[in-house]
DNA sequence: GGTTAACCGAGACGGTACGTCCAGTCTTCGT
DNA sequence: ACGAAGACTGGACGTACCGTCTCGGTTAACC
């Protein structure tokens, strides 16, 4: 039996935090084609060493910002009232919210940079919105009471209604409040 | 009128075909982030500064290769036999065939990373695939041929196809080769 | 009287002052390592081919400004009063001067980094400054009526002169306007 | 007191030698001008940023070569055998090597030139060829054993002595190997 | 309670690429 | 036929980061 145990000291709790969040505030402020490994490391008072002992890459660290809610909220449940469509509503404003505050567009593309980029975060995006988790359950909920037919690939209907938001962000176009409101309607309303 | 003509060498054609030959070439070989305008520059034998007074930025080499059709097929376009459902998964198909060459997925994601980057890439890169010409054409032909409800969002369904289709790429699974279809059926047939 | 009215023009006068003028100019702003061939092509309004059409190297434009008396004046002639000491000192004196005008030390450095880079204004540099004729020839003067004795080695004296300030300024000392004064006084009186 | 160490890791003696070395190598075998950071940095094996880290200007490595005798020998001593013009001679001699040396007049113009340039090689120039200690020391020995008039100009006479020398290469004749000499016989004998 | 190994900050290191400037050559158009 | 204008390839500039590697100092588990 191997013993994995070795002395000296820990970890530092107070290391990683300063890092995620160094990490996060200049995800915001930089985007992430400017986030560098040495700012991150100045911003948060920290030897660069200590970022490349932990995470073997930057889009580890965005990943690890992303799971621990610090790029966006981690609340993107969805309510079961019962009225299927309504409950969807309210997730898709609570993600078009992102996009309200100031640089949200910037900071949506900058969030598919980074999955575009690393697998990490790319694995984790959609599950963070939560597209993968709780929107598919509450589709699944629509077919089990009947309001949604029986063959709904869901899987499929939760990244079409990210999937449109992204490619309309990547267009550049002032985006429409309504444009993907309507898409939910017309996807779920018959 | 003004003549803005001055006199002195003209651009020229070979340096311009070689440079976005060559970023071609790098693209499909490294993906984006490892393009280089060095490395253009070397592959292409031109210096580098005949790239800097034709384009602004690595963005727009990838535009100007885009709408040229050197990263992907140009002709996305959507067949018109009369049946709705048949032509858009045709144009589904030709899409997706993008992703079953070898190191497809990657590029796909490097699309989609170039895209996030530069807003050259960004508004071109969903109107080369077909999305907002020749899809939402098509789909408003459903409509008017009575295949579609009046009110069906044509410009957000084309992007729910495609923001599908990058959805999944970016979250990295082995892509199932029936979702997407299995969604435009259920977006479509009713 | 010029026709201008001729087919094929010949070499342009206009052009050859404006590149002299140019370069002259340049050459006092901003010293010999700054100099360029487009910026003089620049300041002059001409192309660059114009000036490598007629001048093998940046020296030679220096070497042509320095014998047109462009960069310092061309009338370091050494008087002949009678009175070798007097003259000799007069002679100096003019030299000296050139140091006295502001810049005068980066001047006379920017000479000798173009004497050092370029023969052809290596063999221009002390001539134009009147060291090897005028000086020589009046220190042969001093040889005839007795001042020197005769075999006083009169160019060798000359550029120690010369040589004494261009090493002095080398050095960066704030100059010592009475140091050449004495050294001459100690070569030519006894 | 205050404790000017800091943590972290030290110079590297080895990247300083090799930078020095492959400076003092390529200097000998290109000259000033063609001596570039990235050659010194290619041929020392050593990044660039390592060169710029600890010198602000090509011509600080120059001086720092010059100083450590890299360049030039750094024994350019003035002997004190009584004989004050034989010990001159002697030293001249040993200056006057340098130029018999293949490209030796070439090495020269470009010490010069560098001189010339930078501020550090120019203070260290004629001090490392023993000019303004060595030289002057021993003449003012011989002011005090009388060989030399009380008046003489010491400093003046070293910088005389290497100036003449300066300017005579700078005017790419063909050297006179005993035109120096007659001139130190004429300015000492009396 | 001393030893010691892993932690930490700091930052030097060999590299790669950036975007700019200029060299020297070549091409086009206008006079 | 010249000359201005300037595009071309190429090379060096000085800067920013990469990911690795020392350093000296600190801290916790083990002896």
């Amino acid at each position: 039996m191997v013993n994995e145990h070795r002395s000296g000291p820990v970890r530092s709790t107070a290391a990683r935090e300063a890092i995620l969040d160094a990490t996060s505030r200049l995800f915001h402020a930089q985007g992430y084609d400017r986030l560098t490994i040495e700012g991150i490391a100045k911003e948060a008072g920290v030897g660069k060493q200590t970022i490349y002992r932990w995470w073997p890459s930057r889009g580890a660290l965005i990943a690890d910002c992303l799971v621990d809610g610090r790029l966006i909220p981690v609340d993107f449940v969805v309510p079961d009232t019962g009225d299927l469509l309504a409950d969807v509503e309210t997730w898709l404003r609570s993600v078009l919210s992102i996009l309200e505050a100031p640089q949200g567009d910037a900071l949506l593309r900058s969030l598919v940079a980074a999955a575009a980029d690393d697998a990490d975060v790319g694995v984790h995006l959609s599950e963070s919105l939560g597209v993968e988790q709780h929107l598919s359950e509450r589709l699944r909920g629509g077919i089990r009471d009947g309001q949604l037919p029986a063959d709904a690939p869901v899987a499929q209907i939760g990244r079409a209604l990210l999937g449109a938001i992204i490619v309309e962000s990547l267009g550049r176009e002032a985006r429409d409040p309504d444009g993907v409101v309507d898409l939910v309607r017309y996807l779920l309303a018959r």
